[in-house]
DNA sequence: GGATAACTGGTTTTT
DNA sequence: CCAGTTATCC
C-alpha cells in the first residue's frame, strides 16, 4: 500500500487524490511536480483505472517513460498500458493509426529539421525566388517563421511586422513560397512537426475516430503545460471532451505547469492557456505547489532575484526550509577559452563530491560549450550533450534512415535525393530530373540517366527488393547498412570507423521495434535513449533541454552581453523577458551547487581577436550579496572580490584604457559594467532598441555594446 | 550546363 | 561548424 499521507505534503496529496473533473496544478520549479504526477499515475491505477485509460503527455518521451517507470515501482506492478509522450509523437501513433484522408491510402513519413529547409530550398529554387539578392531571408531563417505563423495561428504578414519587419518587402514571395511548400508536402505524401499537430486536430473533429479516442482515453495527463501552443491546447480539450461534443464524458483532464517557466514563446507556446485553464475547463480546481525541496537557500535565492525583476504576471516566489548551503559563485574567467579550462577544472573538483551523472554544464546556444568540449577532450573528462546536433541528424545517420524511408514511401522525396547524390556525379539537377521520371513514369528518361549512372539502378532495385522483406526494422536496416558502408568509406575516408560505429547502435535502438515505420518516426521526433544507462559522463545541455531535469551541481556558461541573453532578444520586451525566464530555468536546475561564468571576453574569429563583452543584464541587476564572485587573475587563478562592494548598477564606471584588445583588461574592472576609452573613431553597427548600440571600432580590434550605463556622446 | 571545390561570413532555442 | 556563394573543372 501507498503511502500517501507521509509521502506528500497537503498541496501535493489535494492534487494527487482529486476525484474526477479537470485539475490544474501550478508547481514551481523543484515543487515535486514529477513527484505528483506519478503519484497521481499510481492513485488512479489503485482505483481500479484501466492502464490503457490513462494518457500521459509531456515535453520528452523520457519524461514519460521514467513517470510511467516510477509509478509501476510504487505500485510493484508494471503500467506499460498506459500511453505517454510527447504530443508530437501521440499524433503520430493516432495517424498511422487513421490517416489523413487526404492521402488516399498511400503510406506517409516524417520530415525532420534538414529535411524541411531542403524542401524549402527546393521550393525557393523552382519558384525562382530571392536569386542573388542579399536582403532576401535564408532558408533556415524562412523555415523559422513559417513554422512560427503556424504555431502561433497568425498569418505569415503579421508575424513579418511584429518581429521581422525587414523581410516585410519579400512578403509575396514568401507567401507564394508558404503555399509551394503546403503544396509539395501533400504530393510526396510527408508531414512535418506541425502538420503532426494540426492533422491530429483535424482527426479529433470527426466525430467517429475522436468518440473512439474519447472514450478509450478517460484520464489524461499533461505537463508542462505553460509550454503548450494553441492547438496542443484544443487538442487537450478535444480529447478531454471539454468542447460540447453532444456526448456524456467525464472530463478528467490534469495540467501541470509553471508560468515562471515558459520558455517555448519562439515557437507559439502561450501562457495563455495555463491562465485560461479554469475557464476553458469550468469547475477546474486549481492547487499550487510553493515550496521547494529541490535547491538550497542560495541557489533559491539568485533564482527567487531573478524572478523579482520579471514581468508582474510570471513573478514567483519560492521558499525553502533548507537555508543551508554553499553561496552561489559569479566567476569571471578572462575569456571564453580561460572559461573552458577553469570549468574542467572545476569539474574536476566537484567530481571529488559528486559522481559525473550528477554534474552538469548549460548554454544559452549550442555552439556555447565548442571551447569547453575541447577542453573536457583534452582533460579526459567523458561528458554527453544534449541540444545542438542531434544523433539523427548527423550525415552518415540521415543516408541510412533515407534508405528506409524509402522503402516506407517511395514518394519520400528528400530521402530519395539523399540516396541519388551518394553516387558521385549526381547533385539537384540530375535528383530532380530522375524524381519527375519517376513520378511521371517516363521510361526514356529514366534509362537515360540510368545510363550515366548504372550504381543508381542498382540502388534503386535494392530498395525495391528491400520492400519485397518482411518489414522486420532489424533485418531491413542490417542490410541497407551493409549496402551502405562501403559508400561510407568512400565519403568519409577520414573518420569512416566513428561513423560506422556510430551506425551499429542504430541496429540495437531498432531492436525494441515491432514496425520499421514507427521506429524511424521515433527517430524523427526525439534522439534516442544511450543505450546502457551512462552514469560515467557530465552532461553538457542547452538550457531548452535541460528543462524539467535536476542535477547537484549546475554550471552555467556565457552569462554575458549578446549570448545569455540572445542578441536576438534584445529588440522585443517579451523575448528578453523569455531570456529572464530561461536563466531562472538554468538556475532552478541545481540543487546544491551553483556556477555563474561570465567571461570579460569572447574570441571572435570573424573580428580576427578578442572582444570585450558586457556582463549579461541578469547579472548586472543581481545583488551582489545574493553571489560569491571570483574573479581569475594571470596563470588562471581565481581572486575572491571582496563582497563588501558596492552593487554595479550604482558603482561610478571605471575608465579603462587598453592596448585595443590585446591587452588584459585590470582585474577591479572585470565583471563590471567596462568603460572603454577609445581613442578613434567608432561606427554604429546597429541600433538595439530601447538604448543600446553596437559599436565597431576597426583601429582597435574591438566591437562593443554601449548599454544604458555608458554615454553616448562620449 | 551541371557538379564540385574553395571560400566566406555568421552561428538561438525544439518537436 | 555549416550554409550559401563564387570559381573552377568536366
Amino acid at each position: 500500500m501507498i503511502d500517501y499521507a507521509t509521502d506528500l505534503n497537503e498541496a501535493q496529496r489535494e492534487a494527487v487524490t482529486c476525484g474526477d473533473g479537470p485539475v490544474l496544478v501550478v508547481a514551481g520549479a523543484g515543487s515535486g511536480k514529477t513527484r505528483t504526477i506519478v503519484y497521481r499515475l499510481a492513485w488512479l491505477a489503485e482505483r481500479g483505472i484501466a492502464q490503457q485509460s490513462i494518457l500521459l503527455l509531456t515535453f520528452t518521451r523520457k519524461a514519460a517513460r521514467e513517470m510511467l517507470h516510477r509509478a509501476a515501482i510504487l505500485l510493484n506492478q508494471g503500467l506499460s498500458g498506459a500511453q505517454g509522450g510527447t504530443f508530437h509523437s501521440f499524433a503520430y501513433g493516432a495517424l498511422r493509426a487513421s490517416p489523413p484522408a487526404w492521402l488516399e491510402g498511400r503510406p506517409f513519413t516524417l520530415m525532420d529539421g534538414p529535411d524541411v529547409n531542403d524542401a524549402l530550398r527546393h521550393c525557393k529554387d523552382s519558384l525562382k525566388l530571392g536569386k542573388g539578392d542579399r536582403s532576401f531571408p535564408k532558408t533556415q531563417t524562412i523555415a523559422g517563421l513559417l513554422s512560427k505563423a503556424r504555431n502561433k495561428e497568425l498569418p505569415l504578414a503579421e508575424i513579418l511586422e511584429r518581429e521581422a519587419f525587414h523581410f516585410l518587402p519579400h512578403l509575396e514571395d514568401l507567401t507564394r513560397l508558404e503555399a509551394a511548400y503546403a503544396v509539395w508536402r501533400r504530393e510526396k505524401c510527408l508531414l512535418d512537426y506541425d502538420d503532426l499537430l494540426f492533422e491530429l486536430e483535424i482527426l479529433l473533429g470527426e466525430s467517429e475516430t475522436a468518440a473512439a479516442l474519447r472514450r478509450r482515453f478517460t484520464h489524461i495527463l499533461v505537463d508542462e503545460y505553460q509550454d503548450t501552443n494553441r492547438v496542443q491546447a484544443r487538442i487537450v480539450r478535444l480529447l478531454g471532451g471539454a468542447e460540447d461534443m453532444g456526448e456524456q464524458t467525464s472530463c478528467n483532464v490534469m495540467a501541470v505547469g509553471d508560468e515562471a517557466q515558459s520558455i517555448y514563446a519562439f515557437r507559439g507556446a502561450t501562457v495563455r492557456n495555463i491562465l485560461d485553464f479554469p475557464k476553458s475547463f469550468p469547475g477546474a480546481r486549481v492547487i499550487r505547489l510553493e515550496e521547494n525541496y529541490r535547491s538550497t537557500g542560495p541557489v533559491l535565492d539568485v533564482a527567487n532575484a531573478l524572478l523579482a525583476n520579471a514581468a508582474e504576471s510570471f513573478r514567483k516566489h519560492l521558499f525553502t526550509r533548507r537555508r543551508d548551503g554553499e553561496p552561489v559563485r559569479l566567476v569571471i574567467p578572462q575569456s571564453d577559452m580561460s572559461e573552458a579550462g577553469l570549468v574542467a577544472r572545476r569539474i574536476r573538483e566537484l567530481l571529488d563530491c559528486f559522481p559525473p551523472h550528477e554534474i552538469a554544464v548549460l548554454f544559452r546556444a549550442g555552439f556555447h560549450s565548442y571551447h569547453l568540449e575541447m577542453a573536457l577532450q583534452h582533460a579526459g573528462i567523458p561528458f554527453r550533450k544534449y541540444g545542438g546536433l542531434r544523433y539523427a541528424e548527423a550525415a552518415h545517420v540521415k543516408d541510412v534512415i533515407a534508405y528506409a524511408r524509402l522503402v516506407i514511401n517511395s514518394l519520400d522525396m528528400p530521402a530519395f535525393a539523399r540516396v541519388a547524390a551518394l553516387h558521385s556525379g549526381v547533385g539537384p539537377k540530375t535528383v530532380q530530373r530522375l524524381h519527375l521520371a519517376l513520378t511521371l513514369r517516363d521510361e526514356k528518361a529514366l534509362s537515360s540517366v540510368f545510363a550515366r549512372f548504372p550504381g543508381l539502378l542498382e540502388d534503386m532495385r535494392f530498395v525495391a527488393e528491400l520492400r519485397t522483406l518482411p518489414q522486420n526494422p532489424v533485418d531491413i536496416l542490417s542490410a541497407i547498412l551493409e549496402h551502405y558502408f562501403p559508400k561510407l568509406e568512400a565519403a568519409y575516408p577520414d573518420d569512416w570507423p566513428r561513423r560506422r560505429q556510430g551506425l551499429e547502435e542504430i541496429i540495437q535502438m531498432a531492436a525494441g521495434y515491432a514496425a520499421l515505420d514507427g521506429f524511424v518516426a521515433d527517430l524523427a521526433l526525439e534522439s534516442p535513449e544511450e543505450d546502457e544507462e551512462d552514469e560515467n559522463r557530465i552532461t553538457l545541455s542547452t538550457v531548452h533541454s535541460a528543462k524539467g531535469l535536476e542535477w547537484n551541481a549546475v554550471l552555467v556558461l556565457d552569462l554575458v552581453e549578446d549570448r545569455f541573453p540572445s542578441r536576438h532578444a534584445l529588440a522585443r520586451q517579451d523575448d528578453f523577458e523569455e531570456e529572464r525566464r530561461l536563466l531562472y530555468v538554468a538556475c532552478t536546475r541545481a540543487r546544491r551547487h551553483l556556477d555563474l561564468y561570465a567571461p570579460a571576453s569572447i574570441y571572435s574569429r570573424a573580428e580576427r581577436g578578442v572582444l570585450y563583452v558586457g556582463q549579461s543584464p541578469f547579472l548586472r541587476e543581481l545583488s551582489p550579496d545574493v553571489v560569491e564572485t571570483w574573479i581569475e587573475g594571470f596563470g588562471g587563478v581565481l581572486t575572491r572580490r571582496a563582497s563588501a562592494g558596492q552593487s554595479p548598477r550604482s558603482a561610478a564606471p571605471r575608465a579603462v584604457t587598453d592596448g585595443g584588445g590585446t591587452g588584459t583588461p585590470g582585474a577591479g574592472a572585470v565583471g563590471m559594467p567596462c568603460r572603454h576609452r577609445i581613442f578613434g573613431p567608432g561606427k554604429v553597427i546597429k541600433h538595439i532598441p530601447p538604448d543600446r548600440m553596437q559599436v565597431h571600432f576597426p583601429g582597435f580590434g574591438l566591437k562593443i555594446i554601449l548599454s544604458e550605463y555608458l554615454g553616448f556622446d562620449e
